[in-house]
DNA sequence: TGCGTCATTATGTCTAGACATAATATGAGG
DNA sequence: CCTCATATTATGTCTAGACATAATGACGCA
């Protein structure tokens, strides 16, 4: 076993387990080198990915100690629909209900309307927004027979995105493309993408409640 | 400015900003330290951090490739409720509603509930058990004054969670504890922590649909 | 043409040593 | 007893070189 992982390893278990606890100190580069016979390079690089995967905390001169265990934080997924439903072993249709170019002085977007469907059923009503000055290829792009996140997770390289999730009632029009009663518990989903600085696309899902839960994991100390 | 940290920069910005596209080479390790007039290992250091990003993707003999795009995931915090309260300025408030112990044969466990008040409305109703085989000071914890969760943050070092987050109306009993309309569209989320693999806590809070959502930040190859 | 072998090559890991940096501990002076 | 300057110390970063590892591509053989 590498020396480097081996500490890493090590140490990562002894947190983990609560043998070390939050605010210990850990042996110094030095010792652990004389420990582990190996040079103190190699100490310090097992010790600075626990603490780029937030195990322990460095600071000069004081040495290296156990991280206090950060609050919840979870990684969660938000995977393409069309991907989701098909892991689930479920037939997936995307219907778009609309599609037009609204022009503005300088920019234009798109602005695209449609159903997810999943095993037939509505699973998801989606609105979405695309600029097309970010993205000019989507201006040719079908999203009458791909859904825009289909396409889009395929033609755009590295973005940001902010996600706000809420559970909001569904109106009348909304619970009748779902095919609910208005008033049913939904999932609302923003999602706004970006290059940069500059906005490349704006989305609303809005996922019937009784078919669709997030899952988002954590794991003490790694990072996906 | 940090060699590495230099290199580093100027690469992931570069795959930001879409200059480098998906699967583009990036150059070898010879070539980069020859170009920024440092040693090998000081760019594989760099390259490294970037691989550990999710930015680039490296294969032996092949050589450091910009990565694909991952599937759309997003850190999302589940903060400890009095902490994200007083943040926004709000008056936090617990109140339990009923702490009893659940013995077995070997085992025994603290179930607990109780309402979280922001701004002296109910914003969340909560259950939990606490298992008080892996945490058996939570015995002596006062949770009528303390929330669980705030309690257990303070006395829990790093465990594992798994959260599950649906959209639910609010059954008669929950709508009446968060002064609500019975089937008023809520968010449920409920989080099984481990040690290991031993549970520690399960809890599943019912939130006031209009007054909180969730916000997941994903920031192109930066971990969280 | 097809296939297996081998040299090449880029990354992966490590060493021993050096200097930088920042924060703590110590001691001198008030 | 307090304060400020200084020495110490642990981490942070870098270098130059070495060997390991794995995958590719070219070569030779059938």
């Amino acid at each position: 076993m590498n020396p480097a992982r081996r500490i890493r390893d090590e140490i990562a278990a002894a947190i983990r387990s609560g043998e070390w606890r939050p605010g210990d100190r850990v042996p110094t580069e030095q010792d652990l080198a004389a420990r582990y016979g190996c040079a103190r390079a190699t100490v310090s690089k097992a010790l600075a990915e626990l603490a780029a995967a937030g195990l322990v905390e460095r600071r000069r001169k004081a040495g290296t100690f156990v991280a206090h265990p950060p609050v919840h934080s979870a990684v969660m997924t938000v995977p393409d629909l069309a991907e989701l439903i098909a892991a689930r072993g479920e037939a997936y249709r995307w219907e778009a209900r609309a599609i037009e170019r609204v022009p503005a002085k300088k920019a234009s977007a798109l602005h695209i309307e449609g159903v997810h469907f999943a095993a037939g059923e509505p699973l998801a009503i989606e609105t979405r927004i695309i600029e097309l000055a970010e993205v000019p290829a989507a201006a040719d792009a079908d999203f009458a027979a791909v859904a825009p996140g289909t396409w889009l997770l395929a033609h755009i390289p590295w973005t940001s995105a902010r996600h706000v999730i809420r559970a909001v009632a569904a109106a009348r029009a909304e619970a009748a493309a779902l095919a609910v009663a208005g008033g049913t518990a939904c999932l609302e989903l923003k999602r706004d993408t970006w290059r940069g600085a500059r906005p490349v696309t704006h989305v609303r899902q809005l996922f019937r409640g009784d078919r669709f839960d997030l899952v988002a994991e954590f794991q003490a100390g790694s990072r996906p």
